[in-house]
This record gives structure tokens, C-alpha cells and sequence, in this order.
DNA sequence: TAAAAACTCTATAGTAACTATAGAGTCAAG
DNA sequence: CTTGACTCTATAGTTACTATAGAGTTTTTA
């Protein structure tokens, strides 16, 4: 039973791209090749996919798949460092929503400056952009983007 | 009152090299040069790049702020555009916090199902990661990166 | 005054996880 | 036998920077 990129990436709801992708980055190992050169992908490989896949739309980086994915293909050992890597990203995306409220919160009080209709130049929102005492005294580099 | 791109660094806690790439891109304008080819800046771009910088923290793109200077340098116009602009991005970030929401809902539940060290073979969550029902019937592609 | 340290310059490549494009080859149907 | 759908490789672009190389400038120090 093979079937060709396509196909998987129907199954996977994966482009056919990222397929490739993953491919050349040894998250899925090289399949078989048709005659006419086509990739051809059994079970196994679906399978991976799918797991690749979950762990993505859970905002795992490759390289934490890619750790879970060697812990995987060695089933021997403990499952403790599985569990120490949920909990670090369990933790990170604990941080990025408390970090992304915060912001949220600033937002907000931008928008109740601007009390309708007028100029930009007299806006209180692009003035509350300029000068701001909001973060403390000077402009911090606080970043939350990722 | 001139400074070198250094002094205006530490004013604004950004890189000095993060300064040349905003002038590349044409957030900052291109600043007088010395003798020996230093860029020299002023007030104005002081306060510009807090601006730009303000906006970042808030996790604006350079697409959204470019925008916002765009107004910012035609005072006359009405500022109902600024005013879409905070709105429009606010959504952005509500959206972002509800999918991480739902996402670490997910990673939680993921946790509950190793009960302690075993095998990596027989742990649940690597099982729960590889056949998963939770987000339907099959693998979405319900991205949330951005 | 000369050497050393600190700063600045340009240009280029790398990061993450893809996406888009060009140009050629393969396969099934009409 | 041609059309269309699919696949192949290789390369460049995306975002907002970061890192590096190699050279020139300014300031500090001996
Ligand atoms: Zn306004
Ligand atoms: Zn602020
Ligand atoms: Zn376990
Ligand atoms: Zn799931």
C-alpha cells in the first residue's frame, strides 16, 4: 500500500512542500522511489506525518519534534525527558498568553485615548505612542514576539 | 545636539544594528553623516524610533507601524484610520490568546496521561501525540504560529 | 606620538518554518 | 498524441532581526 506526495498530503492536511520539507530536514526519512522517480510513503510514514503534524498544531518547534521523535524511535528507554520537554512548553506557552494579556491590557488603554473623529496630529492614541510612561521611565526592551 | 548610533542605542534599547536595518526598511530616515561617514541623529529621529520601538512592544509588525508613520507624517488627515489599525490588532492579539488557550488545554490534558516513569514505548503521552482524537476526525490544520 | 581599545562602516549569510516560483519530467485519460 | 494533473529539483522570498567578516574611525592610554 504506497501512495504518492499528494495523497499524503491530503491525509495529513499538510502541503506537499512541507512534506518535502520535513523531509530534507530528517524529520521523515527518504521513502522508496517509483520508477519514474515519485515518492512513494506507506503506513509508517503516515503515521509519522500525523504525529508531526499533532505536535505542530500544538506550536512545537521542530527541533522538540525532532527530540520527541528520538525518543520515540528508541522505545527502550525512560519516558521522563518526554515529560520534561511537555512541561518546558507547556511553560512557554503559559508565559507567551500571560505576556500577550499584558499587552492586550496596554492596548486597550491606547484605544480609550482617541475620543473620536479629529486630526491624527491631536489623536491621543498615536500620542500615547510617542511618549508613553507606561512600561516605567525609558523604552525597555521587553519582547514578546516569537 | 547630535549622537552616534551607539548613544542612540542605549536611549532607545535597541540594537545598533536593528537601527541600520529600520533605516534599510525606511522606518527611520536616512540621518546626516560626519567626516568619517557616522550616521549623526537629531531629536526627531530619537523620538521616531521610541515610537517605532513603543509599537513593537506592543507587538505591532513593521507593515502596521510603517502604516501608523505614514499618518503620523500627514497630521492632517482624520485619525479614524490609526483607530482601525489598534482595533484591527487588538483582534490579532485576542485571537492569538484564545487559540494558546485552547492549545495548552490540550498540552494539559496531553500531561495527565503519563502516570509516572516507564517506557518511553508505553507512555501515554507520546501515544496521545501520535493517535489523537481531540482536535476531530483527522489531523487539521489548525495552525496558530505566526 | 603611537599603539590599543572601542566604535562604526558595508556587505553578506543565517535564523524558523515554511511559501512561491521556474523549468523540466511523468502519468492517466480522451 | 496531446492535454492536464501531478511530480521532480533548485532557488529565492517571507519576518524581524542576529551574527560575521573585514576594513576604517575615534578615543583612550602608555
Ligand atoms: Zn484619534
Ligand atoms: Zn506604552
Ligand atoms: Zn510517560
Ligand atoms: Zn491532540
Amino acid at each position: 500500500m504506497e501512495i504518492r506526495i499528494g495523497d499524503l498530503a491530503k491525509r495529513s492536511g499538510c502541503e506537499v512542500v512541507t512534506i518535502r520539507y520535513y523531509e530534507k530536514e530528517g524529520l521523515l526519512p527518504k521513502p522508496a522511489r517509483s520508477g519514474g522517480n515519485f515518492r512513494l510513503y506507506g503506513d509508517a510514514h503516515i503515521e509519522r506525518l500525523q504525529f508531526i503534524r499533532h505536535c505542530r498544531s500544538l506550536d512545537m518547534t521542530l527541533s522538540e519534534i525532532r527530540a520527541l521523535l528520538g525518543l520515540r524511535d528508541n522505545p527502550m528507554q525512560d519516558c521522563g525527558e518526554v515529560n520534561t520537554l511537555l512541561e518546558a512548553h507547556i511553560q512557554q506557552v503559559e508565559m507567551r498568553v500571560s505576556a500577550l494579556l499584558q499587552l492586550k491590557r496596554h492596548l486597550v488603554d491606547l484605544r480609550e485615548k482617541c475620543s473620536g473623529s479629529r486630526s491624527v496630529e491631536a489623536c491621543g492614541i498615536l500620542q500615547g505612542l510617542g511618549n508613553c510612561n507606561c512600561h516605567g521611565e525609558s523604552a525597555t526592551n521587553s519582547q514578546t514576539s516569537g
